[in-house]
DNA sequence: GCCTCCGATGTTATCGGTATCATAGCGGTG
DNA sequence: CACCGCTATGATACCGATAACATCGGAGGC
């Protein structure tokens, strides 16, 4: 910079203004200036810069995984929002262990980023009292609930397990199993088998033991077609299988042409957030939309107004949808 | 920092130290200055560090998109690698927009990533000499060739779609239409379409006009339905479609079942990259596996060998995979 | 017991910007 | 024509850390 500033007769002052404030600088120096930069091919360090300002132009965002088109989806909207407003985006991935959420957390905030976005509502102590004492905006994402670490955007997992049992249920179908993944650290699969059960409940029906697939198993239609065998195994009266993911959903479809089960006839099988192979398998899969694209979007959103000391809701339940494929129209 | 080393009883080159180079302390002044810093709350703050140290710690990447699973794999790989490795990673998406891009690079490198991660061969001319004067190691991805800005890890789009192409014509299919996205600003559309060109002339067949769905059409199945209906209406003649995506492909699938040609009987159909909706539709779809991931985690590899300055192969060309499935078996 | 050497810690300068206040130069006013 | 006030630019200090060199004290060798 002082080379630049040197170059068109000014000082780093100068130089800095025509980056910052242009309008401060007399056209004429302006141009002079802007020559320097263009000539010496100049690019400012906003490490520096971001070190007196006191902002930085950071956002950091942790998901679980950025595989499945789940969480990147609301990376990608995420990012739309804060490109725009000039700002970058860190990105992590956790894989779904909230103790490297806080070790990530912490490396996170050694950037001082502007605001943090995190996935789900559950993290360690650790993690929210550094975010706490720490004071950064904080958007969680995927859920929403009553003691969020500062914004929310999300929508109600509970609500819509609990609408997807209850379509199953008035679909016909009366022994729904619901299939969860290791609810210990998240939320949204603990959530969700208590809008299971509840609806199940509000049905007058006794809920079916949730089948939980173990840890070390892969996000993978085969893990859904091997709970679809242990189900039938351990609950044969089972006539509906909710999976938490339609991943597992469609491998328990494919499991099932395979056996030689008639789905929706011999058994109704619904996923969880509408990805495009629910939308090509065959029979289509019946599944709950969730704005995926949209949290990474309002997430931004919040952040930028926050930062911009607009008012904006800093608190958005947004909603999710019921798509009825053929999966679970056992009248057809 | 200041504060903690007084708390400590020390000054702030030690608390530096205790944080940086641990073993050049004491272990009794290293159990007080953690302490302190634990009970502070403290956290540094790499902006200030990596002024001084002169790197920033920070990989930036720009990718086209986050969304269907293509390029988030390779973010996913990657981010793994430079995780462990104490990086972290900075993501934007250009919209497969080079002009985007080179003025995502100009933003990045204010930054001082420590290295930059591009998708693809082509740049703007902007981009090129920002890059090569700056002097940041960058490593592009998803393709492989001649004049590299610097390190490289792909594998040859050209040589995917002959041997898809091939592939095809080996199966019995003679009018292969191929259906490409733009290719303007993009060399592995460009290259596809060679592949498919010169296929076409090694089996002695003249190649038939290239399908190009428009830049407004979005990657959705609808795009490759339409471009299933219109192919039909401009070539006849055409027996086989072999898609740029599996995306379109399996939309031409879905297309096919309503309109009740039988695919693979009367037109065969093949898509690239291996996404999870390939293997879901019925029939299932041939198509060009390409090392999504992996192409992240050498990626990451090569970043970290470069910047220890440890022997790393800096030009990979990674295989892809043909893989047969249903929606190709004419004999079937 | 004295000297040397080495390891632990401190001092100083600097990284590349920007906030803040100072200053100079200008036009407008009565 | 002297004075005022404003605007464009400069000088200085500082953001929070670290590299490089300086210093101090104790262990080991003779």
């Amino acid at each position: 910079m002082a080379e630049v500033a040197a170059l068109a007769g000014v000082t780093k002052m100068t130089v800095s203004r025509v980056l910052r404030h242009p309008e401060k600088v007399t056209p004429a120096t302006r141009a002079r200036v802007s020559e320097a930069i263009a000539a010496m091919g100049y690019v400012p360090n906003r490490l520096a810069g971001s070190l007196t300002a006191g902002v930085s132009g950071m956002v950091a965002a942790i998901v679980p995984t950025l595989r499945h088109s789940l969480f990147a989806d609301t990376m990608e909207g995420l990012s739309d929002v804060l490109s725009e407003a000039g700002l970058d985006l860190i990105v992590s991935s956790s894989s779904y262990r909230t103790d490297v959420e806080e070790s990530q957390i912490r490396s996170l905030l050694e950037r001082r980023p502007d605001a943090l976005v995190l996935t789900g509502l559950t993290h360690t102590p650790g993690a929210r009292d550094l975010l706490r004492t720490f004071g950064v905006p904080v958007v969680e994402t995927w859920e929403t609930g009553d003691e969020p670490v500062d914004m929310v955007v999300g929508y109600s997992n509970r609500e819509a397990a609990h609408a997807m049992t209850s379509q199953l249920l008035k679909a016909g179908y009366r022994n729904v199993v619901f299939v969860n993944g290791p609810s210990e650290n998240n939320e949204r699969a603990r959530h969700r088998a208590e809008g299971y059960r509840t609806a199940m409940e509000d049905a007058g029906l006794g809920p079916l033991p949730v089948h939980v697939v173990r840890d070390e198993d892969a996000i993978l239609p085969e893990t859904g077609a091997r709970a679809l065998r242990a189900v039938r195994d351990q609950t044969p009266r089972a006539d509906a299988l909710f999976f938490t993911s339609d991943v597992f959903a469609v491998g328990a479809i494919l499991a099932c042409r395979d056996m030689g089960i008639a789905v929706p006839g011999d058994i109704g099988i619904a996923g969880f957030h509408d990805l495009e192979i629910g939308r090509v398998v065959s029979p289509t899969l019946t599944t709950v939309h969730v704005p995926a694209l949209e949290m990474g979007r309002r997430a931004g959103e919040m952040i930028v107004g926050r930062l911009s000391a607009k008012p904006t809701a800093e608190r958005q339940e947004l909603g999710f949808t019921i798509i009825e494929r053929q999966s679970t129209r056992k009248s057809a």
